[in-house]
DNA sequence: GTGGTCTAGACCACA
DNA sequence: GTGGTCTAGACCACA
């Protein structure tokens, strides 16, 4: 399966399946000028209605990141990676702040890092 | 000000509730037997509707974590502090994952991690 | 009735609502802090699904025009008169434009702006 | 190029092409008994599918504009100039009553005019 | 086949 | 009452 949607989960699912394209863009899952999974494709694989994923690529075109192409799809333009990055940086310093706050220890987090990096 | 509600998150206002108010709990700064705010003074101070905060109670009392004393308000209870740590570990670990995924260095994640506990 | 919608029109149903409200803003029949109609008070007004209201809304907000006010509507923000002034302007060159290409005399095109000014 | 299509646009392509044609025809481009393009060719020519020129066509020659002659193509008939004129007028009014209403002053439609007429 | 818009109706958070 | 999201299903333009 192309990604995982989680249901239970606050974030609104067109939000979720726009962070999971660009997740795929910025690690190169997706290149430029590639096609995505039509809207109607996507929907049945993830089990979604069609309008939930046509909004996530209606705002992400809009967000300059994909572009449709009459009658044949959607193609990559491209995303702001730096900006990725940053933001990601930004989610994570805030999760260590409260990591903190529950008196988890520092060497608690470095190790959890070496798990998943491989040491 | 008791502490901060994000309107703008996809997170419900009555779940930030809940969740600050089981930090402060395990933070130590609310602890067992002592007073919580009234369902009244508290949506008054953080600016949401009474019923917002009231939802807020009913659940933390459901949960045991708190409990409603007759006439005179809320009284602490306890948290499970072990699950909430091994909650925040495994987002934690959810966004270090992510963070690789984007290709952001180990040694950056570290650095972010000294920045906040302090080296 | 507080404005028509032309069902038979290319135009969708969303755009017209985004530039109706923008026009009754342009002429300060809508002021700033107003409340505009609530989603479901202008859905059935206008004889069309909540939801085309919604994403005429939604995207209102995303350009700045309104704001939503949590549990109690939308207000009215403000719009760039400028823009509004100056893309109408393009509109009327054009068919301008196209009323030239049809052999329609100047004078006809004067006669008609007196009847709507007044003279 | 023949004449040009804007892909953007919200009135569809084969409305557009029939359109432009009847433009042609009003504006003697186009005259009487004259071949106008072959599907396939105009088809080539602005970028769109067979099926898409194909549309205009069999509608302009269900409305008499133009018509098909066996295995060579397709002449012009003519078309209702009265009709045509009436309707852009109509169309000019509206947009000079929206520019009225956006307060936009009528020296100024006035001087658009001009330019694009000549003075 | 592709995208685009729309309806009718549901369920939720918040005031 | 307010907004927000989602589903199931329909109909259209375009390739």
């Amino acid at each position: 399966m192309w990604f995982h949607i989680d249901f239970h989960s606050y974030t609104p699912v067109y939000k979720q399946i726009k962070n999971k394209i660009k997740e795929k863009i910025a690690k190169k899952d997706l290149k430029e000028n590639e096609y995505i999974p039509s809207i109607r494709a996507l929907a049945k694989e993830i089990g979604v209605n069609l309008n939930t994923v046509a909004r996530a690529y209606r705002e992400l075109e809009q967000e300059g990141v994909i572009q449709s192409v009459r009658g044949s799809g959607y193609i990559v333009i491209g995303i702001d990676k730096e900006k990725m990055i940053a933001d990601k940086k930004e989610e994570f310093k805030k999760i260590v702040l409260s990591a903190k706050n529950l008196k988890i220890e520092k060497k608690e987090l470095f190790k959890i890092i070496d798990e998943v990096y491989g040491n």
